[in-house]
DNA sequence: GAAAGCATACCATCCAGTTGGTATGGAGGC
DNA sequence: GCCTCCATACCAACTGGATGGTATGCTTTC
């Protein structure tokens, strides 16, 4: 209140948002600590302080990479169809809005990092797989509701459909970055959009 | 012939084999040139008398990375069916058989590249992007002539479809990885075979 | 004998992490 | 109310090792 020089966010938000633009843009390894502090206005001594190390800081970004897109996703409109089809359906339109923006701010942060590090850095992959496997789980009841309703002898898995969702995300992610193009991947959702029409037995 | 020490392959494509492997496993800032050197059985003079610079050989390696592959597709059985829809489902069977072995040696080199350099390794970025577009360009005429046979008027793109097969092989190794389990990537494949099944008009 | 291929020794820079310290504010005794 | 104690938050300067890259010379091949 006194003072404006006060950061509006403590030293720990404002690293952990650093690290999610940051590693999105440059990668994991290619980003320094230095580079982190002087992105957050933190010496390297609070980062420390903050953080034992680079990797724990790493697990803190995936986690809190877990709440942010989870509060986007839980306040987003797409939860107001009465219909589960339709929740599932808007689900994927609503992913398909969010590939507007330039893409080291549109792609998944965790889902850049696993990829990374997957081999050499068990505690981070997990961090990374757990937000991954959370963010489909929130879409299997949804899936669930649809499937009992529209075709309940269907073949297919919920949990795996579910899962399918993020798997074209994250790979129109990478096919986007190739082609240094965003809309590729808005093309590439609306396979899968076809494809969840399809087996939830949309008719048009 | 006198020297059991000769290496079968020269220094040049040691390296690039290495490559790889290597970030494949370990990402591309995390792989030093000295692992390089070590893992191909080669020393720093020669590494930097084959390449000018590690972003160098990086270009070459995706190079490298589009031969192999292309060779590999270009000599598996898929090619056998006389129907086109059948030669593009026996793609992507053909495709989740190479989903065997452990993560490192079945993912795409070039996916993990682009993911990590896209903002900032443009040259990079360009190779990988045109070793992904060249393998989704491999699939078109197939898909093109299923097209016509089975469903001319549907109104999906053939490139676009293509592409699709690469977005969820992309997508289905991020998601192994952050698992730790290559047989989720086979489940996701098998979502992929579906779609393409559907979108062809195949019956069962 | 010239050039390509390869090896050794070396360098400037950058990296994650450490050291040793200051500022702040709340808890508890008196 | 005031002072001490102490934990938390933060900071500047430094370090040892690793990194990409270079300089230079040897060796095999044509």
């Amino acid at each position: 209140m006194d003072h404006r020089s006060a950061p509006a966010v403590d030293a720990r938000t404002r690293l952990l948002d650093a690290a999610l633009d940051l590693v999105r843009a440059r990668g994991w390894a290619a980003t320094s600590v230095d580079e982190l502090c002087a992105a957050a206005g933190v010496t390297k001594g609070s980062f420390f302080h903050h953080f034992k190390t680079k990797e724990a800081l790493g697990v803190a970004a995936a986690v809190h990479w877990g709440d942010v897109t989870g509060a986007l996703v839980a306040g987003a409109a797409y939860h107001r169809p009465a219909d589960p089809r339709d929740r599932v359906l808007a689900y994927i339109d609503f992913r398909a809005t969010l590939l507007a923006d330039d893409l080291a701010s549109c792609t998944c942060f965790v889902g850049t990092l696993v990829q990374e590090v997957h081999a050499t850095h068990p505690a981070l992959r997990d961090a990374c797989g757990a937000a991954i496997a959370g963010h489909a789980a929130t879409l299997e009841a949804d899936i669930a509701a649809a499937k009992a309703a529209y075709c309940p002898t269907a073949d297919w898995d919920v949990a795996s459909l579910a899962l399918f969702t993020q798997t074209v995300l994250q790979g129109a992610f990478v096919v986007a970055k190739a082609a240094g193009d965003v809309t590729v991947a808005r093309g590439q959702v609306a396979h899968l959009r076809r494809y969840a029409g399809m087996l939830l037995g949309e008719t048009r």
